[in-house]
DNA sequence: TTCGCTGCAAAGGGTTTGCATATTG
DNA sequence: CAATATGCAAACCCTTTGCAGCGAA
């Protein structure tokens, strides 16, 4: 459970300094389900301390994926999402696209949390390829609501 | 199957050209199951055809991409590899670091096809959030056999 | 001859880095 | 006061784009 005040006191105790900066980003992130961007962190946090600097926020996101506090997530070429829940989990994104202000078409990209897991998927000896297993990542695709109607 | 003279020729049909850089590309993907990168491509081509450009070749398989004759696929932040073999199956990465010339610590990234699908996969009707499923990719993690000593 | 293609170099987007300054503990 | 963080700008990497010249049909 991804708690600001937590991941505070864990910095303090590794000689690391709480700024202002740094809380506010974490308290960004706490609870957050809609799995943003560094952009939408950086935005979120811009409403109290204007000046901040888009690079502080990439710097304290890639200490927390570091210390595995935050899950960090790629599809696509699409910039990184961020995730607080860092329990295995899978994932359901929308394939659709949405008409952009110059109409332009743009990929929806929503995120969705899916709690199942599926440790019991296997992978046949001879397409092992003598690798040893670790695990899997599912990624399930398909139309949010609103683009199944576009 | 992706059969390098069958892609020539809808490019004739499509009023595009067959030239040699084209053919080299389609050849040098031509039953590759190592999943290379644009990178990798242009140096095999280069041996050929030395001062074809970078530029050639991500247009080039830009385009096989767009008319679903290769996948391609981007796993976390590398960049993107491209798979010949566009019927549904999974992938099975490797998550070991080999170590550079350099002696830093490189991510192995080995990526191997694995034909079995899951098309049973499903999501609990609460966890769709009115989404419209339309199927899944499942990434196998593990260490291939050169990862597991180091 | 006519388009479409190539190579080059420049631009682009997301992310990281170096450094002087500011701030925490 | 010492050590760590910040903000800025520049650098980075991969990929795309614009364009003049070239080559396939």
């Amino acid at each position: 459970m991804f708690i600001a005040e937590d991941i505070c006191q864990k910095l303090r105790e590794n000689g690391k300094k709480v700024t202002p900066q740094r809380r506010l980003i974490y308290k960004a992130l706490e609870g957050k389900t809609t799995h943003p961007t560094a952009e939408d962190i950086y935005n979120d946090v811009r409403a109290v301390i204007p000046d901040i600097s888009l690079a502080t926020v990439y710097k304290t996101l890639r200490e927390l994926v570091e210390s595995r506090f935050l899950l960090e997530i790629q599809v696509d070429g699409d910039s990184s999402r961020f995730d607080p829940r860092t329990d295995p989990h899978s994932h359901l994104k929308c394939i659709g696209f949405k008409v952009g202000t110059n109409g332009e078409y743009l990929p929806c990209g929503r995120l969705e949390d899916i709690s199942t897991t599926y440790p019991t998927l296997h992978v046949s000896p001879e397409e092992l390829h003598g690798y040893k297993l670790i695990g899997n990542e599912v990624m399930f695709l398909g139309y949010c609501p609103a683009c199944q109607n576009s």
